[in-house]
DNA sequence: TCTTTGACGATTT
DNA sequence: TAAATCGCCAAAG
């Protein structure tokens, strides 16, 4: 019977598991955690998350290949430049080749 | 209890 | 390619 807080922790547990230089879906997350559907829940669990954090919540992007977070905000900046960081290129449209750097396949 | 909202996804226009 | 629609799960008022 898991309560609310206890899929918070198994969802950041499976995102925890994403390796450097990899990406993975809201619904991968979802589907990994056990339950698939709710990727929704993977959102609202990653906002739940502390600010000093270990997990890398910026490997998470939405299906389309984009990060879901409006334009000029300061999170979708930061989550770009660490991507970059650790070698995921974007396109100039925002846009990255998901089908490549996804860790669930 | 009902309605609205949200770091989503897939399909249809 | 972009916008509209529907399905999904949970939180907040």
């Amino acid at each position: 019977m898991q309560n609310e807080p206890d899929i918070d922790h198994r969802i950041w547990q499976v995102v925890a598991l994403i390796p450097e230089g990899r990406v993975a879906t809201y619904g991968d997350i979802a589907q990994q955690a056990g339950m698939p559907g709710a990727a929704r829940r993977v959102g609202l669990a990653l906002k739940r998350l502390p600010k000093e954090t270990t997990i890398p919540w910026h490997r998470i992007i939405n299906a389309q290949g984009r990060i879901s977070f409006p334009r000029g905000s300061a999170s979708k900046y930061t989550q770009q430049e660490r991507l970059e960081a650790e070698g995921v290129r974007f396109k100039t449209n925002g846009t990255l080749e998901i089908k490549r750097y996804r860790a669930f396949q």
